[in-house]
This record gives structure tokens, C-alpha cells and sequence, in this order.
DNA sequence: TCTGGGGTCCTCTGCCCT
DNA sequence: TCTGAGGGCAGAGGACCC
């Protein structure tokens, strides 16, 4: 068997990319996409505006003090998924094996279509081009023979920000079977999946910065120093190994919802019904990809952002929002809200496809809360999602639901609605 | 001057059962 | 009957990723 040709494609700046094609009036300019609020961080930058320091996951006030004339934009998730769709169909008329990681960025295993298509550089390169003409973004593309080393690559390939703004990079980096390690060694560990800032300390302390320290040292070693499944995953990986398969259809595991709050939150009341509305979100998620699960889960930040998790598993799977809210405020009646919740997160794991479940007296398959979940769901997809809400959502104004990413980078800067504790 | 949201995976601990 | 070892599972927390 040869080498397996695997391709990382990675939107360059992707969120501010979409908008600068929708805006072109923006373009040369720093912009930032993501939360607008005194809570929110940044979710893309422009190379303009990296250039001031700025990057992604950075809080949104610390990125208004370094570029005060940034145009900060909310973001507009479901458009950026509606260009993401496109661009990995796009990837899908030259292979099946497409992962799509995120909206910005797909492994793509090319292996078979080299009798078809040419070379895996040659379509690496045909990739960009078409991303460029069908969309009018640039991406960067790492070919390589494994998942990891085509991610380094595609790295390796991107733009930089310049003094005199965005310095063009390579487009397409190849790393060639036999030269996996001359490209490796020199990197630093960080470079490595799976070294975050913990280990990176724990690694440093032992006098590890590169790859190639990393590779020099006993499994045992590594495995005693961070632990033995992520020690033998480093391990192999500082050796250029990697033999994960790029998996088309990668399966849920769970759903979760949870915000951050304009102002902290300190009585179980409020919570609770935040809890519900978050309960509903998760419950339509679910059932629009038929899924159901067993365990609901709630996560609670406090002001001084300890966090904390609690689960229970329930005895059946559960895919409605009274159900799920159900459980998540027996799970909240477990904790003290007084010193004040900054974030609430409703998840439900434990997943099953839908069919799996069981007649219960509600909450289940054939049941009323089951049939109403159902209408729910076919008047949303008729007539929006702020059509219909749960009861104990009710506001003198009218329903307000909240979808899948209007908050997915922190709360807004609008002032709490009418006392209350809502964005 | 603080620190989003949606996920996955791993480790540790406690409990139950054999 | 008591005790300890060990496996399996659930729950909690932590680290990491995009």
C-alpha cells in the first residue's frame, strides 16, 4: 500500500472574510468579528487587525483598547454555515472522505482520487483556485501523508500580518513522505495536538520547547510526565505517526447550550427559567438531527469563574424541552446560585438515535409532550423561531427565543430588557 | 483587565456488584 | 458472615480543540 494523501483545507480569517465580500467597502481595513458586549471575545480578526495583536478568543474590551478604530462586527453565524456548506460540497467533488472540523476548516483523505484528479498537490492547489472563484475567499491547504502533519502543513502555509499589512503565504505546503521529521523536529512542542498551556508547562519544566526534544525522550518518560493516554499520543506524534482515518460522518456525542449573562445571576428562580428556554434549544437541536439522550447535564460558572458540572442519568432518552428542563432544574436545585452565575449550559449526552426510545408517560416517543415537540418544530420551520416559545418565556413584548449562535460569541452590549437579567 | 460557545477525550473517585 | 480485590459504571472536573 502507499502513502495515504491526506489534505488539511483551512479558511484563511473565514469569518471576516465572508463579511469583507459582503462589505467590500471594509476591505484594508481592522476588522474584528465576534462578541460586542463587555463580556464577549473576538472571533475572527483581519490580518489589519491582527496586526495590533489582536486575535481570536481574545476578549472583545482588550481588543477595543488596542485597535480603538477597529470595525467590530457581531458575526452572522448562520450565514458563515450557509458559505461553509457550499465550500465543503465544494471538497466533496473530489473525494467522499471529507471531516469537516469546523465551519472554516476539513481533513480531506485524497488517496483515491489521484487516478482521477492528478497529484495531491496539483489538487490542492485546484482546490484553492476553485475556493477563490466560487467564493471569492482564500484558504490555505497542507497536503501530507496523516491528519496531523497536514494540519502543521496548512499552518505552515497561511498569510501573516505584516507591518505593511497581510504578507501573502504559500497557498499549498507540501510536506513529502521521508521529510515528515526534517519538517517536524524544529517546531516547538506547542505545535503538537494536544499541548495546550498545562502541559506545555509541564513540558517545559523538564527542559522540552521542540518536537524533536519531545521525540528524543522514553515512551515511559512521557507517559509518567503527562500521563499515559495523552503521553503515548505525544509520543507518537513527535514521531511523525499518526494513522487516524479521515472520517466522512464523524457522530454527535452530545448537545449542549449554555450563555454567558449580561450581569451575573443570583436567584434560583431566574436560572431556572433561563434553564427551560436553554432546555427547549437543546430538545429542537436534538430532534432535528433525531437524536434523543439519557443524560442532562448542567454547567454553572460562578462569578468568580469556578465552575462546576452537574449530570444525572435519566432511565430513558429524552428529546423534548420539558423533559430536559425537568432534569436540569432538579440538577440546579442542587446548588447555591447567591454569590452570583455568570453562565448557565444546558447538555444532554448519552446519545441515541431517536427511535431508540421508550414509551414514557411524557417527555417520550408517542406521548403529548412528544406530539407537541413535533408541531413545535413544524410551525418553527414554517414560520420562524421566535414564532412559538415556551409558556414560562412569556414577555409583555412578544417571544424571544434565541438560536444557535446569535450569543456564540458573548452577550451583546444591548442594556438587560426591563430589569431582568436577559440579553 | 479579565476570561464565549460548542464540542471531545481523559482521569479520578465513589459506588455497586461479584 | 466478613473482608478485600477488581471490574463496570456514573459523575465530576480538567485540558484541549476550533
Amino acid at each position: 500500500m502507499g502513502p495515504r494523501w491526506i489534505l488539511h483545507v483551512d479558511m484563511d480569517a473565514f469569518f471576516v472574510s465572508v463579511e469583507l465580500s459582503r462589505r467590500p467597502e471594509l476591505r484594508g481595513q481592522p476588522v474584528i468579528v465576534g462578541g460586542t458586549g463587555d463580556r464577549g471575545v473576538v472571533a475572527a480578526a483581519s490580518y489589519e487587525a491582527r496586526h495590533y495583536g489582536i486575535h481570536s478568543a481574545m476578549p472583545s474590551t482588550r481588543a477595543r483598547r488596542l485597535c480603538p478604530h477597529a470595525v467590530f462586527l457581531p458575526g452572522d453565524h448562520a450565514h458563515y454555515s450557509e458559505v461553509s456548506a457550499r465550500v465543503m460540497e465544494l471538497f466533496r467533488s473530489f473525494t467522499p472522505l471529507v471531516e469537516p472540523i469546523s465551519l472554516d476548516e476539513a481533513f480531506l483523505d485524497v488517496t483515491g482520487a489521484l487516478r482521477l484528479h492528478g497529484p495531491a498537490p496539483e489538487i490542492a492547489a485546484t482546490i484553492r483556485r476553485r475556493v477563490l472563484e466560487q467564493e471569492g475567499l482564500t484558504c490555505s491547504v497542507g497536503v501530507a501523508p496523516n491528519k496531523f502533519l497536514a494540519k502543521l502543513a496548512s499552518e505552515a502555509a497561511k498569510p501573516r500580518a505584516g507591518r505593511e499589512g497581510p504578507v501573502p503565504g504559500l497557498g499549498v505546503k507540501v510536506v513529502e513522505p521521508g521529510r515528515e521529521l526534517a519538517f517536524l523536529h524544529p517546531l516547538g512542542v506547542q505545535a503538537l495536538w494536544g499541548v495546550g498551556p498545562k502541559t506545555l508547562e509541564k513540558l517545559r519544566s523538564r527542559g522540552i520547547s521542540t518536537v524533536g526534544d519531545l521525540a528524543r525522550m522514553e515512551l515511559r518518560d512521557v507517559t509518567a510526565l503527562v500521563g499515559e493516554a495523552n503521553g503515548r499520543h505525544l509520543h507518537a506524534l513527535a514521531h511523525g505517526r499518526d494513522d487516524r482515518p479521515v472520517v466522512a460522518d464523524q457522530a454527535v456525542k452530545s448537545v449542549s447550550h449554555e450563555e454567558t449573562f449580561v450581569r451575573d445571576l443570583h436567584d434560583l428562580a431566574t436560572l431556572q427559567r433561563e434553564a427551560v428556554r436553554m432546555a427547549d434549544a437543546v430538545a429542537a437541536r436534538l430532534r432535528r438531527r433525531d437524536l434523543a439522550g439519557r443524560t442532562v447535564g448542567i454547567k454553572v460558572r460562578f462569578h468568580d469563574f469556578r465552575t462546576i458540572t452537574r449530570a444525572v442519568t435519566l432511565p430513558v432518552a429524552v428529546d423534548t424541552g420539558p423533559a430536559i428542563a425537568r432534569a436540569a432544574k432538579d440538577l440546579l436545585g442542587q446548588i447555591d446560585p447567591s454569590s452570583g452565575v455568570r453562565l448557565l449550559g444546558v447538555s444532554v449526552s448519552n446519545l441515541a438515535s431517536d427511535g431508540s426510545r421508550q414509551l414514557t408517560l411524557d417527555g417520550a416517543a408517542g406521548t403529548g409532550w412528544d406530539l407537541a415537540s413535533r408541531a413545535v418544530d413544524e410551525i418553527r420551520h414554517r414560520f420562524g423561531d421566535e414564532a412559538i416559545a415556551p409558556a414560562a418565556l412569556r414577555d409583555p413584548d412578544g417571544i424571544r427565543v434565541k438560536r444557535r449562535g446569535d450569543q456564540q460569541w458573548g452577550p451583546g452590549s444591548e442594556p438587560p430588557h426591563r430589569g431582568t437579567s436577559r440579553s
